[in-house]
DNA sequence: TAGTCGTTTAGAATGATTCAAAATCTCAAT
DNA sequence: ATTGAGATTTTGAATCATTCTAAACGACTA
């Protein structure tokens, strides 16, 4: 059901998980696979139950590791939308997230980064930012939801 | 130690009660008051917490039915971090928040509409945006942290 | 006074996440 | 090959913010 990682993919985990010290696992691999397969945003235990297809012993709390393992080493962002299950996202360029509140869906937005740069100027002067975060709340009017 | 609303601000009480067919009471009031008080996004535990002062008998249950009656009228706004406890915002004008990582502290920062503006324009044709949330995370330089 | 309806309250339930401890795995050193 | 150390995985329990349930309360009206 789901491709293995390319070369490319897994050289990229490899050093992720290297730069802090660690190894890939089955584990892993099979939980980064499940992100990359479908670039939906999905919640832990959507991760879950599509990584028991492929590794049907695995556990929930191994998927919950590695999730946390991949955005401690910034392979992976964490996307909250309230207080709802977080999700998460293997895109690593600065993007923003529209939120469909008709599906519960979450498409990325592609960022310019001047808009970035405009931003971090409305701040006061001694606030030094690390990240920004930008989501959208509303509806896709499309008839194919893609 | 904590002063009553002045007529304007109960009269934006009453008024976004009234729209949504509530009513003024006196446990809305001093939660509302407690929320005006002091603007720094405080959690359900410390509006509790501050309001027991006034109102020794309150429960929580009513802070968070209060808080979330508010919500429903555009009284306030709700602004989350990751999974930490939801904050609560008084202020109504279009604003965006600065989360400062060393003490957890959220700061308003005014966003001019210019930038509003902008933002909707990197969304494709059939996304309709209904709410936009900016936060920003970092930290402050500043000696005196008010 | 009695009834209705919204609100408040206490306490139980929920559910995503985290924690603790035992089991398993990896791999280097013997 | 065997052993031991350290990392990882697993299971099941604990946490805790929030939501739910049902009973009590209050204001208002008929
Ligand atoms: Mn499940
Ligand atoms: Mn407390
Ligand atoms: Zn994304
Ligand atoms: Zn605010």
């Amino acid at each position: 059901m789901i491709q293995n990682l390319n070369k490319h993919e897994r050289e990229s985990l490899h050093e992720a998980l290297a730069k802090s010290g660690q190894k890939i696992t089955p584990q892993r691999e099979i939980v980064y696979t499940v992100l990359l397969a479908q670039r939906d945003h999905p919640t832990v235990d959507e991760v879950y139950h599509r990584a028991l297809e492929t590794m049907p012993g695995l556990s929930l709390a191994t998927v919950y590791n590695c999730l946390e393992t991949f955005v401690g080493c910034g392979l992976v962002r964490q996307v909250n939308h309230e207080r709802e299950s977080t999700r998460y996202c293997p895109n690593l360029a600065p993007h923003a997230h529209f939120r469909d509140e008709s599906t519960g869906r979450v498409h990325d937005i592609e960022l310019p980064k001047e808009i970035l740069e405009q931003l971090t100027k409305i701040l006061p002067a001694d606030f030094e930012t690390e990240t920004i975060e930008i989501s959208f709340q509303g509806r896709t009017k499309s008839s194919t939801q893609n």
